[in-house]
DNA sequence: AGGGATGGTTGCAAATCTAAACCCACCCGC
DNA sequence: GCGGGTGGGTTTAGATTTGCAACCATCCCT
């Protein structure tokens, strides 16, 4: 594992620490498609046998899946996620939207849409308090000055 | 590089095959912080000087950052994000949410908050057509029928 | 001429990944 | 009551990637 120098103040870098490994989000995308199954993530994926079971153990480790059985002779069972698990929907549609901005060479791949009008959906910031959509030139950081995503630069030089 | 199954229908893949690195998503933290500079985000991340340099220049081979010269004798540059690198903020600005909600041991890590109130953001599926925030459950998947994030399984088991 | 800053490249040992073989419990057909 | 198939792994060996340290190059300063 990496050990990293500051682990401390960032969340993205704890949540790389869990999730960032190349496969796990792959990993993760199955999942909440509904393919639960060892054998059949691992046809899905190509993913090598050992790393599979090795990511599927770590995610339960994490509590971001948990192993749910569906039969008992022989035990067997499927890969659910956790309310933490399903909680990371924002970020893979964040990384599938982009993707789709990105790399749709052809034809356009899977697109979230809502259902009463069709139109694709985008990923906004949001104030609670406000109630309202913000800016990103109104996006500041709260407590360690400084160490922050500032997503409100404008210079693209 | 992994060579996978089924490059073709989701975005969340090619996604990770352009970003997906373990390291790759820290340094665009860095460069969303506005550390810019090699040995700044070195020294920051910790990481190897040969996979920096690697990684840097894979994600200006993606066009995700570009080299930016800030002085002529010696040559020197920064690595700067560009239109389509800024465009990973939500996904960074929901994987740090993640953490945020799942790891913050004690302290608050870093927020992200509304200036004009200092409400700490959400990130809200948004349909640009209705003008409105959108409800998990008229979430819908467009032409890929299946392939899909499903976020709106409820089923927890 | 020597020293420091910046931005790398090179070489080698250590960790990680892949592929393929193997294991085990069970079910099914015969 | 044996052979084959399925599901879910573990083991082992070989190829790749990483991490670390050392080295190189360019310029500036004194």
């Amino acid at each position: 594992m990496v050990e990293t120098h500051q682990p401390d103040d960032c969340s993205i870098q704890r949540t790389l620490d869990a999730i960032g490994d190349r496969w796990t989000l792959l990993i993760l995308r199955d999942l909440f498609r509904g393919v639960r199954r060892f054998s059949m993530i691992q046809a899905d994926l190509g993913i090598a046998r050992n790393l599979l079971a090795d990511r599927l153990s770590s995610l339960a480790d994490e509590g971001v899946v948990k192993k749910v059985p569906y039969q008992d002779r022989p035990p067997r069972h499927e890969y659910h996620l956790t309310a933490k698990g399903r909680a990371l929907s924002p970020a893979l549609v964040a990384l599938m939207r982009w993707g789709d901005d990105y790399y749709t060479d052809g034809g356009a791949p899977t697109e979230l849409v809502h259902d009463q009008c069709q139109t694709r959906l985008e990923l906004q910031p949001w104030c609670t308090s406000c109630n309202s959509p913000v800016d990103p030139t109104h996006i500041r950081s709260a407590p360690g000055a400084g160490r922050v995503l500032r997503t409100t630069e404008t210079e693209d030089v």
